[in-house]
DNA sequence: ACGGGGATAGTGGCTAAGCA
DNA sequence: TGCTTAGCCACTATCCCCGT
């Protein structure tokens, strides 16, 4: 179960996250509130609900005093930590982050693109979240699959060991009406940043504006015509005097994101989600059975060097 | 006119991805 | 491998709005 194609995107995704300095420097602190908050026997809902936590988490490692370097490799920080979470919860399902864009198969980073006239703005998502078909070449273990191109060649779907670019830039292509595509914008304050979201989503939900020349997509692909698409908004929040509300305009830039607004701490009705609700709200589609069963079955492979260990959980 | 609270705009060195 | 550059965010002075 664990040999799928969106398994291995994960495994290979997760890696990469783990790849930066920031992420390596961290770390060891995270891990130590990451267990403090899971517990000893951890279950599935303990790793759910680390989305409750992840702000804390998050400060764990705030640095006194705030020097530049701290800015900059906080907002990859946070990236990274959200990328790492939404992965860990998803093991098992047809639900893939992604946080380095150039792993992003060409024709998702093709749909995603918006074009202000001639430039193309290449939309600077933070993560991209790939919800699978429910079809046989992402329910098998890939060693079983015969994928055959246009031209009737076989393509592998490994190379030495990892997912191969190729196969899933061929199977995004032809499953392209069938996938589902989630945007995540990542920030760690919410005050000022809130417009960014605000804006790209209006942009994505207008499908573009033709009389002022900026359009979505390249390649004939368009976000538009996947099954689903979503936009959302996850901040820590960073800004620890603010106090939220309904009526806040941060707040209420956000609310209205087609994918919602999240953060990294326990609801609060009216102005954010735990970011642990994202799942449910926009990609329930591609679980197996649902989260917390596809969850549950993976829990021996985390908690051994198995499968799973490149989540880094032990 | 005044005061207070909330929103806004600007700052600026470091990071990491991309490229030659 | 070294260089270039887009992108990162916490804090503060200032602006704006509204009630008194």
């Amino acid at each position: 179960m664990l040999n799928t194609i969106p398994e291995l995107l994960r495994k290979k995704s997760v890696q990469a996250i783990f790849q930066t300095p920031t992420m390596q420097n961290v770390w060891p602190t995270w891990l130590n509130e990451i267990h403090h908050h899971l517990g000893a026997n951890f279950a599935e809902n303990d790793i759910i609900n680390l989305g409750d936590n992840l702000g804390n988490i998050f400060r764990s490692t705030a640095i006194a005093g705030r020097d530049q370097g701290a800015l900059s490799s906080g907002g990859t920080a946070w990236e990274s930590l959200v990328c790492w979470y939404i992965n860990l919860c998803c093991v098992g399902s047809r639900i893939v982050a992604i946080k380095t864009m150039s792993m992003v198969p060409k024709p998702i980073q093709d749909a995603t693109t918006i074009n202000y006239a001639n430039f193309a703005c290449n939309t600077e998502s933070d993560i991209t979240v790939i919800i699978f078909p429910n079809a046989n070449d992402y329910n098998q273990d890939v060693n079983n699959l015969n994928i055959i191109d246009d031209h009737g060649n076989t393509i592998p779907t490994t190379v030495t060991g990892r997912i191969n670019p190729h196969a899933l830039n061929f199977l995004t292509e032809r499953d392209f009406l069938n996938l589902e595509i989630g945007v995540i914008q990542c920030k760690t304050n919410w005050n000022d940043n809130a417009q960014i979201p605000m804006l790209w989503d209006m942009i994505y939900s207008a499908g573009g504006f033709s009389g002022r020349n900026i359009t979505i997509g390249r390649n004939n692909f368009n976000i538009q015509h996947v099954r689903n698409f979503t936009y959302s908004f996850v901040t820590v929040p960073s800004n620890a005097r603010a106090n939220y509300n309904q009526n806040s305009v941060a707040v209420k830039r956000v609310t209205n994101l087609s994918g919602g607004n999240f953060w990294g701490q326990h609801t609060n009705v009216g102005v954010a989600r735990s970011v642990k609700e994202i799942f449910n709200n926009n990609y329930s589609s591609g679980s197996r059975t649902n989260l917390r069963n596809d969850l549950r079955q993976a829990l021996p492979d985390f908690k051994k060097n198995g499968d799973l260990e490149y989540f880094k959980l032990l």
